[in-house]
DNA sequence: GACAGAATGTCAATATAACTAACACTCCTT
DNA sequence: AAGGAGTGTTAGTTATATTGACATTCTGTC
């Protein structure tokens, strides 16, 4: 209720729409991409609006990165590939995840 | 009972309850530094129902921690082997990285 | 065990936010 | 000037978060 205009300039409508024009989609193909209406995402990005968790997961996948980027814009957070190589690397057994580490060491200048 | 193995908590129920218990706090009183009902803390918890952006970021504050954690499960920066594998992957040729990434889709379950 | 009080779980009803559809506006291109 | 592509905006609807009341479990104490 109160006014909460943002002094961060860097929002989850600006990551959102940043990430979807580096990905070459218009407004209506990322809808079409994820299953809602187009004027959720020109809300969606221009901050008039939220997004419910499904949605978010979604938008992290086509997007091709994480919630954790999305929600909190960290720029530590990891995009693309190397959000890939870590996501597969975490969902390996720790037998599987020392063989990534020889093989990493050994092809790494 | 040697050092317990850290296990990342699988929703956002489990880490909002993790760290509230980690915080000596009652749902009642955790309700009332956010300035929602209890109830409403009962149901996040149990993951019967989300939280909506202002609440989540008070819920961050109130339990020094961040959105991005509270969302994904997984801390902003890399620690350990995980930084390792990552600096490892960082520093391949992108011949290599695909060789990587191959064999870690591979051996992931 | 039985009781009381504290802490939490559950459910119906409500409040509120996300979402849709329709329309408006701005750029381009012809 | 006209039309189309892309996006912004608004009112109305749908979906979800939140509340309040009641139920349940847990923890001591007798």
């Amino acid at each position: 209720m109160a006014a909460k205009k943002q002094v961060i300039k860097e929002t989850v409508g600006a990551r959102i729409r940043s990430l979807r024009i580096a990905s070459n989609l218009t407004q209506d193909e990322f809808a079409h991409k994820l299953g809602v209406s187009r004027s959720a995402i020109a809300q969606w990005e221009t901050d008039r609006a939220g997004q419910i968790r499904d949605n978010m997961e979604r938008i992290a996948k086509v997007l091709n990165t994480s919630m954790a980027y999305l929600v909190s814009g960290e720029s530590g957070s990891l995009q693309g590939d190397e959000l890939a190589m870590m996501n597969l690397y975490r969902s390996c057994t720790s037998e599987d995840r020392q063989i990534l580490l020889r093989t990493a060491k050994r092809l790494a200048r």
